[in-house]
DNA sequence: TACATTTGGACAACCGATTGCATTGATTTA
DNA sequence: TAAATCAATGCAATCGGTTGTCCAAATGTA
């Protein structure tokens, strides 16, 4: 118990055999130079005194840390953890450890933490933007020290990275049509942040299908704002408050469409026979709530497992290309609406 | 772009000012017998050089690693990132990093994450024991390498660790007093495995709190398994096939809960009229959910803080004391009970 | 037997810091 | 003025490995 058992090196499995300390490095990694016999002497040796090598000075020494940083702005998050999920699966796979940091979706949090990962404890980076990130130069200095950089979800132009994302353009885009499909002319919007590239290209691609349908939005058709629950509560109060109700609303948050439908629900709208709500990114409550809720899945584990190979290739020289992910629409009550067919 | 900048170290600041390695070291610490003039030379030389200290070196020389090891048996499951985000938090904010591992809820690869992690690459760590663990040398073994331990949630007599838990039993009992107290006889039980102590003492709070009540509860009324949704669809199966229902069904799980919730209603049962269900970990779905779920809530995060701060104070030399947890009753729909008051 | 090869392993430099101790020039003290 | 003190810095060892180079003994060849 109180025996001050050092931890102990090659150079005390050296000792103990008579050998010098490169003939033990050698020997436990089964350099040919070293003879079966003595290679033997030392693994059982260096079992016997239970060694484990020095991760710190292997790395040191070597030149890497066999460790990737991921940096997104909440763990606790279904898309999250789903993504670092997969990230740390595909990663352990291939002998690295994964450090993980959240921003908080701050700025300067997210400028200290890259800082920190860039002090050789990390060989590369794999992150989504927080929202209130107005400059990017803490992510572009990554480069000067050799780290690359893969963003997924949230990325920028701004920042010179590999990027995995979902087709959000073309996932809104489809939300729109198929409401328009089944009967629905107005169809509001509430939008996240537009400097958020994601959010950005949801906006774009509603307008677009929009105007692709012949119809012109209103001006109070679409809301911008954060993504909370209580941010639906407001855009539902908004709109019970304005002339005439949508015949839909698509949010680009599942946690948005939550607080719309409930705030809706409680003021006597019915979903989705009155207005029809279609949400974003599949969270788990969507088919539990109800109505459950129309959503679009972006397959964030999946995600996390091209960004994770993405950065790995790159860490291994080679250039991979970008990676978009199809979303697919999954259909709810909360968007059946009469006059279709049951899908 | 392609000028082959390496890292630079204290050696090249040292070379542009024609001092010594040490001086920089040292006046880049403030360290006191550095005169003003060369330390802030230095200092504004390292600045204009991007110079970043290589953690891998300082770590060795100093012999830790500042970093935290964390293994969960999943990181993308409510309970665990929520635990995950306040470690983060605390260790944050006291300079450690926090490195995340999953068990997937395995033996074998809790064992080599902890031979992994036990290679210098963390201080201390904080672990939730996988369920089909039943050998506990991994985590005793820590303690020869002299890396301490905090284990949350799932825990074992028979590794010697920090523990923070919550009053499980005293959940659990608490929630059978309610029941009955609202009426309940029949209040049946969803255990998990009995080698987990979390679901063993809510299992023994269940008995206790029934023979308080004077009820002898027959075999029938409790089953063992894995916390899935499916496992509460089976033993809801079960129930119906069962002569007589029960009044109330206790989980230890929401997941559970919830299978046995929907498989009910699915089968005309009405909840919580004729079977009131009770669930286990406050999950984020259970107020979303129709009827809402009763449910008992752990304060995840809290228990993440309180694990980290006690990983730290063992750092630190201190001898901290076990933390227990308080779990708080949410009652919801599903256990709104006909002839009972609502709450 | 004498010389050319292998073989097996030791030596020492190195990764990038930190730090005890020695050194030097300047200032104080006796 | 010599000795003692002090402030500022350099030297070199160290953390625990890895690896290029070199050497001695063993083996092969003629």
């Amino acid at each position: 118990m109180n025996e001050k058992k050092k931890k102990i090196s090659i150079y005390d499995i050296a000792a103990v055999l008579g050998v010098s300390g490169s003939t033990v490095s050698r020997a436990l990694q089964n350099h040919p130079a070293i003879s079966e016999k003595v290679r033997e002497q030392v693994q059982r040796t260096a079992r016997e005194m239970n060694y484990k090598p020095n991760a710190l000075a292997v790395n040191l020494k070597r030149g890497y840390s066999k460790t990737i940083g991921v940096v997104v702005p909440y763990i606790n998050r279904n898309f999250f953890s789903s993504a670092i999920e997969g990230i740390e699966e595909i990663a352990n796979k291939v002998g690295y450890d994964v450090l993980i940091c959240q921003s908080n979706e701050q700025h300067e949090k997210e400028r200290k933490i890259l800082h920190s990962l860039s002090q050789g404890k990390v060989d590369g980076v794999i992150a989504s933007i927080a929202y209130e990130t107005n400059d990017y130069t803490h992510f572009n200095n990554l480069a000067e020290d050799r780290i690359p950089l893969v963003l997924f979800d949230r990325v920028s132009d701004e920042v010179k990275a590999g990027t995995v994302r979902g087709n959000d353009y073309q996932g809104a885009y489809r939300v729109v049509e198929y409401l328009f499909s089944v009967g629905c002319k107005r169809i509001f919007h509430y939008a996240g942040f537009q400097h958020v590239t994601v959010w950005r290209d949801r906006y774009r691609g509603w307008l677009d299908a929009l105007q692709a349908c012949g119809i012109t939005p209103g001006a109070d058709w679409v809301r911008t704002g954060g993504i909370t629950q209580d941010a639906g509560v407001a855009f539902a109060r908004e709109i019970l408050q304005g002339k005439a109700l949508p015949d839909a609303i698509f949010s680009t948050s599942d946690w948005v469409a939550l607080g719309i439908l409930l705030e809706l629900m409680r003021n006597g709208v019915k979903v989705p026979e009155e207005v029809a709500i279609f949400g974003y990114a599949n969270e788990p409550f969507d088919e539990l709530i109800t109505p459950s809720l129309s959503s679009v899945d972006q397959f964030s584990k999946r995600m996390g497992c091209a960004a994770a190979r993405m950065l790995i290739d790159k860490l291994n020289g080679e250039n991979p290309e970008d990676v978009i992910i199809e979303p697919e629409l999954i259909f709810r009550d909360s968007t059946r609406v009469s006059g279709m067919l049951s899908v």
